[in-house]
DNA sequence: CATACTCGTTCAAACTTTTCGAACGCCTGG
DNA sequence: CCAGGCGTTCGAAAAGTTTGAACGAGTATG
């Protein structure tokens, strides 16, 4: 049980390298010399070790002085991160924000409101993942986050709420080179069931995988992400329905084509999604700022204060 | 200047969580209860947050107290690493031990050394890292390694001292399928121009990169490594002389021949290298594993203690 | 080559902080 | 209901830190 290391120690080391003298680091620290010569030598002290170099005229760092600055001033940076931390959990800020984005929604839909968040709250951690259907639900249940953004049809569960978000619609694209990319007349189901449909895998680990927008005997294409999916499909390995907002870029510059669909897919309904309970501020930022008004306010736990 | 906690805070909080309760951490601490108790509130004071929920009969963290205890116990241990690290350093242990192999040596032949330093020395980091030719000296006199092994021809330079390593032979290597695996009698100079030869990239940044083992006019493959070498031979991409313990195995397995050579390559002596100037102990000791007894001893620097 | 200045150390005394021990109220389990 | 553990509070004692004055050593400056 030994820890022969005061901190006071090396808020000192730190004023001396800094302000370039025992005597400068004193006026700095409101503190006189032999206070700080006698923290430095109880430092020296503690840990058996000569910090300074004393034989000239001014006192010079040893090699494990200059380590005892560096890795103290990243101690002493932890150390004052943490008390500050502290404060805001104490104020119900979280630490970190966990995000999960379903692949319906663009990553990119999220970017203004994490880099206002960042702007106002610099010192909260957030982190965003992308997850595909039952991916995305299962990661708020699993508390893997702390709020779900775009999910299409929230499975029936206690212990969840919602509001609603952006309605998603879909366009059935393939390349311009695809067999369909021709066509003028609405296709069929039967005629689609001949054509190889690229689908997003299902990110859930543990629950059962759905499987979306998929005909019965239909080819299929099996990629990691909605990302993927929208490649695989410009380079023309398949068709299948994308979220607009996913290639409206590439159908105005033609990599993409919409053949006209005998039943076209219906826009979704999507929504915020997040564990009742508390919620943390930062939670309740984004669901304010992704949810607007639509969401009833909620009461705030009660703070706890010494 | 924010007020950073006290270590003396975060380690009674840590005795408080792992004994129990603040009665079980005051008898660990050897202290009485009520210096806990003082402690605990002297944080909550300072820091102007709840730490223990008293509303019970016993204390229980809060979130934020929950929070101090998990990442104050990384703040105690970096500290007390830190301790630990600057007696070392005051002992001429270097912190961290940076090794260049030269591609001439299999990185293999080290680890024996590695492994027995590191089981006497389990909190000295050793950093090992592959360079070829010229970028084996370059790496030691820029400092950014203090011992480089297997250097075939050091250039002359001041600063730098050396002793005897191995004596790399080569073999002169192609795939079973190259034109050139059936030959029963040797290949001359002019010959060899018309195959491809396979070389190792120079990993020199600054100084002017050599070239081994190139004759003139020879088309060429360049890796970046050795490894990459002996799978471009075995793949039958070209020839080259290869340091045969690197392909010993390779070569009795009959993934790869060896044509008779009209001037075979002649064995290299190679060299450890490292920078003049007091070594740390850490250097010396991998000095003496891995030159054995064939280098003079070296006087050691004298030490610094208060 | 003095002189004045800055540097860092030492020491006893003043001061501050931490620890102690005893007393107390609270809750739990038998 | 009682015994025993928990955590707090308080004044007193102990321990630790800061101060100011004195000192020697080195360095600029005239």
């Amino acid at each position: 049980m030994t820890n022969p290391l005061r901190l006071e120690s090396l808020e000192a080391l730190d004023a001396i390298d800094r302000h370039g003298s025992f005597a400068a680091a004193a006026a700095a620290l409101y503190r006189v010399p032999s206070a700080i010569s006698y923290t430095i030598s109880q430092l020296e002290n503690d840990l058996g070790v000569a910090v300074f170099d004393r034989s000239g005229h001014r006192a010079v760092l040893t090699p494990a002085g200059r380590l005892l600055l560096d890795e103290g001033r990243r101690i002493l940076t932890a150390t004052r991160e943490l008390g500050a931390a502290a404060r805001r959990v104490a104020d119900n800020w979280e630490p970190e924000l966990r995000i999960a984005v379903d692949g319906l929604i663009p990553p990119t839909d999220l970017w203004p409101a994490i880099a206002a968040f960042g702007a106002e709250h610099p010192a909260i951690n957030v982190r965003l993942t992308e997850e595909v259907l039952g991916g995305t639900w299962e990661a708020l249940i699993d508390d893997r986050v702390d709020l779900a953004v775009g999910v299409a049809d929230p499975p029936a569960g206690a212990g969840v709420r919602r509001t609603a978000y952006a309605d998603v619609a879909f366009a059935f694209c393939c390349a311009p080179h695809h067999p369909l990319a021709e066509r003028t007349h609405a296709v069929t189901e039967d005629e689609l069931r001949s054509h190889r449909a690229v689908v997003v895998a299902d990110s859930a680990r543990r629950l059962s995988p759905r499987d979306a927008g998929l005909l019965d005997g239909q080819p299929r294409l099996t990629v990691a992400s909605m990302a993927s999916k929208v490649a695989a499909l410009e380079h023309g390995l398949g068709v299948g329905h994308v979220p607009r907002a996913w290639v409206a870029e590439a159908l105005t510059a033609g990599r993409l084509v919409e053949p006209p669909l005998e039943r076209p897919r219906e826009a979704a309904q999507t929504w915020l999604l997040w564990r009742s309970g508390a919620p943390g501020r930062a939670l309740e930022w984004f669901i304010r700022r992704l949810g607007g008004d639509r969401n009833q306010p909620m009461p705030r736990a009660s703070q706890m204060r010494s």
